[in-house]
DNA sequence: CCCCTTTTCCCCACTTTTCCCCACAATCCT
DNA sequence: AGGATTGTGGGGAAAAGTGGGGAAAAGGGG
């Protein structure tokens, strides 16, 4: 489970750490892919990539917006793996979709990692507060 | 169950004392996150926190709502322990939302305990009497 | 085909921050 | 009044963040 939020630099070279808490569970290895819907990049766990991508494929009849959802997941996926410093490269591509510059909030999501620009985190951080008071309500919390 | 309003200093490392009642049934662990709606930094035990991942890790579903929910809980949530007297160190990111200074107010929610500024805690005490006369009159008692 | 240029990746080192432990002072309970 | 527990502060060791240099790999031109 991840949980917190950190913020970090984006060096010139386009590495970036994550924090030594998330380390341990992304070991094994990762997947960068475009955020569903939101402008982010999302961090899986090799593990829970597969799992993702075992449900997609179990579905033979592909709705047109699963089969595109299919297309940006899949399409925009790039594995990735800590060097010695724990740090990971963001592949270009995704750095400009989510317009991450040289700084990136770092953001656990449960079972993923996702991350931000600064901008885009505090957009996103106002809208979804209102909403989670109620939900968690409903929960009974 | 937590009862009862404690005043503590927030030392200039940002660490804070909790009441020694309330540590045994935090001392195998508590998650601090948003207090959802108010201005507080809330406090579950780890066990209270698990039962509402589990809440909403059963709903696979994808509706954009739920996944900002997700990224507003688990993304403010951040592990905490005691040190060795007894201490939590507050996230610098959860002490600003709270606009927690040098000094918070502890206090008991049942079963989550909560930290607020003097001053919004002054606030929130005020509207919550009203509503509680009102509330306690409707049940008779 | 070889060599030179450019890029990528890995490793090292410095600086800063975090965490843990110890010590003093005030308070509560007996 | 005495002892134990708790609030508060600070210092030191360990870990993490950040930046840069150099080797290896990739690409292009002669």
């Amino acid at each position: 489970m991840f949980i917190g939020e950190y913020q970090y630099k984006v060096d010139e070279k386009g590495r970036v750490p994550l924090p030594p808490r998330f380390r341990r569970e992304l070991k094994e290895g990762m997947v960068l892919s475009k955020g569903m819907g939101e402008k982010c990049i999302a961090v899986y766990p090799i593990r829970e990539w597969k799992k993702l991508a075992d449900k997609l494929a179990e579905k033979t009849v592909i709705p047109a917006n699963l089969r595109k959802l299919n297309r940006a997941l899949f399409g925009s996926a790039f594995g990735a793996a800590f060097d010695g410093q724990g740090r990971i490269k963001l592949p270009d591509t995704l750095r400009a979709y989510a317009e991450i510059g040289d700084t990136t909030i770092v953001v656990g999501a449960n079972a993923r990692v996702e991350l931000w620009s600064e901008e885009g985190w505090k957009a996103e951080q106002t809208v979804a507060e209102e909403q989670a008071s109620q939900i968690i309500e409903s929960l009974g919390a």
